[in-house]
DNA sequence: TCTAATACTTGACTTAGTCCAGTCTTTGTG
DNA sequence: CACAAAGACTGGACTAAGTCAAGTATTAGA
């Protein structure tokens, strides 16, 4: 087992999660293709380790979010999308055109974003940014026409 | 045709949009209810004028959306709703236990909201801000457990 | 090494939304 | 007011993304 992957079954076992070969390498192609949809993901997964089912990929990704080794993102008008940088907060850049991702630092500060004007007696857990807008690339094509 | 209606019209013709019996309907149910889905909102059009099929309900709703009239939502995990509240950049505040929806004002200031910390060369046009948290209800109901 | 708990597979199903061809309405013009 | 062209609406088939459920296989602790 390569170091990589000793590291990530010892996250799973820490967080009492079964180690498995799917989720090993459902974790591997997470991290190798950040803001993948499920499908990609299927994809990547089968060029490695031959076959897997839909369901596995779904119960996994499912699982690896609740126990926040990963992040799911659910972008207007596209599949969900994940990532494993977790815990930081950050935002997503979403071009219209293309559909790029891109991770966002958080402008604001602190733990800024998790303050409403008024959270009208909610307990808010997460502020979720996205910015929408045209990458440079799609300008340039945009402006060509 | 009652007030509302007839400003609702002269939005449509303001806009060179065609003036229809299903359009004028879904802008007042998209009125009448806020954060509603397609389904929702067709359900409303049906008590009101009868019939409609979902298409046109779609179709009004992309027009709408495209001439600015009407704002789309598409927040993780549920399907599209729509607001009128447009042009001000308001943000929403989602219960994650029963997806109530309210506006929240945007808490940074001016046009905030449209500054990322680095645009990676982007246009940006949108930012798109989506609290989640439990509602005070859903708080109770979870205290009592 | 055995067994209970947990995961995985397969296939049917659901939800949200789109596509398309044909029919009906609206609206600008005479 | 009547007409025609543009635009909108209907109905039905289709797609994409995801969930459900029953049966089989794997993992991990005793």
């Amino acid at each position: 087992m390569g170091f990589m992957t000793e590291v990530a079954a010892q996250l799973l076992r820490q967080h009492g999660v079964q180690v498995t070969a799917q989720r090993l390498a459902i974790m591997r192609a997470v991290r190798s293709r950040p803001h993948a949809t499920a499908d990609e993901l299927t994809d990547d997964v089968r060029a490695v380790i031959g076959s897997i089912s839909r369901q596995a990929v779904y119960d996994t990704l499912g699982v690896l979010v609740d126990k926040d080794l990963v992040r799911r993102i659910q972008p207007a008008g596209s599949a969900a999308r994940f990532e494993d940088r977790v815990g930081d907060n950050h935002h997503h850049l979403i071009c219209r055109a293309c559909t790029t991702t891109l991770d966002i630092n958080c402008a604001v500060g602190e733990v800024p974003c998790l303050t409403a004007d008024d959270d009208h007696g909610f307990e808010i857990d997460e502020a979720e940014v996205i910015f929408w807008g045209r990458c440079p690339k799609c300008l340039q094509l945009d402006a060509m026409t």
